[in-house]
DNA sequence: CATTGTTACACAACATTGTTATGCAAACTG
DNA sequence: CAGTTTGCATAACAATGTTGTGTAACAATG
């Protein structure tokens, strides 16, 4: 009564295909045809494991949120919580700009599934609320450091968006989030010259020197 | 040897027509077919008037760049340029949020032709240098400047793009402008007290009641 | 081991997209 | 008024996502 088993392999290779067309070829490229030729299957298979081209691109998407969380985790475990927030900032900038396609498909892009992308949002939290806990962010209400959260993944998201929608130029964007850092990160604490040397220390040391690719 | 002339309000009738439809009924529902009945004319005027898709694409942008500085311009000119500044900030949300699909397509996706928005930018960078000039922000050599206006339009870029999105409620973007708004200005100037009267001031008597529509 | 039922998936058909022929009527030029 | 040039309605075409149709493979059962 048990059938042909599906092969999980397919699956995976279907999803990688997918990655691949998406990072060399951008959006346009990922069509069915395409997508099972390149995983030398046949579009039917891409309707058994998927049930449509939509469900694809959420896997795909949940793949890169798998991606982006492995890369910020890769970040060095710095003893400054502070110049560790900057360094988690350059890894989220470092990835977007080195998989842009992958980046638009994941925020950029409105869908209807509840896409959760918050995780990678929660350790933002946690890692403010480190400064805070270290006395170096000052202690305010929950609701008030939550803020901080936020404004710290509009920057990101900003500087990240902006260099995709090529609006602006990526070599000054490093430059650019160092300053941007260190304005907020001045207005957070009580102690400005201590927030310049921790983004300096970021900066200098933890600055991803080629884009990471997103293997 | 003068043939019919074309006739340029069917132009923007087009125009208007894919404006309206691309507000209310999103970027799928933005096709040839629809935007030639919605015109009450057939495909081929498309073709006639823009020379694909794609120019019309453009067309609607460069419209959306209209509708946007007209928005900007319609700001109260505050005596304050600090508050003016604020206040900018807050039209320039209030403008994407009430049209997102517009938004999208023109901040948000990656086009070949080059696509002006940077006047936009310019006024912004006038706006900061009208501070500079005014002593309320630190006289800081150009190139930084003009950094402080790349930082503002991240804010802003990064804000509406998570909104839009649907990543950040809405409800709660006005609360994280003015914080973010006041904590850079407070880094640009010597005087913090000054530059948060500006930010309440901008945000009490010119946060638009309503999300404006772009007409 | 043969049978049988179920499932993966190759192949081909269908609706809808952007775009391109085709044709015709209108309007300006002479 | 004749001629020609252009706007645009109609219909055809390639490529898209999706859905039938059929076949082969596999597991369970006798």
């Amino acid at each position: 009564m048990s059938p042909k088993p599906a092969d999980p392999a397919v699956r995976t290779g279907l999803i990688e295909a997918a990655a691949r067309v998406l990072a060399e070829e951008g959006p346009k490229a990922l069509t069915t045809r395409r997508l099972a030729h390149e995983a030398g299957t046949s579009t039917m298979a891409v309707y058994t494991y998927f049930g449509s081209m939509d469900e694809v691109w959420h896997a795909v998407r949940k793949e890169g949120f798998a991606r982006l969380v492995a890369h910020l985790d890769a970040t060095a475990d710095l003893t400054d919580p502070v110049a560790g927030l900057a360094a988690g900032g350059a890894a989220y900038l470092a990835n977007g700009l080195a998989n842009p396609h992958l980046y638009r498909a994941m925020f950029l892009e409105r869908h209807e599934g509840p896409d959760a992308g918050n995780d990678t949002f929660q350790r933002l939290v946690d890692a403010v609320r480190r400064c805070v806990e270290a006395g170096r962010f000052r202690q305010v209400e929950p609701i008030r450091s939550l803020g901080w959260a936020v404004q710290l993944w509009t920057m990101r998201h900003g500087m990240v968006s902006l260099a995709i929608a090529e609006l602006l130029p990526a070599e000054h964007l490093p430059l650019h989030f160092a300053d941007m850092s260190q304005c907020l990160f001045v207005g957070y604490g009580d102690d400005p010259e201590a927030a310049r040397r921790s983004v300096d220390l970021a900066m200098r040391d933890h600055w991803p020197a080629e884009p990471a690719n997103a293997s």
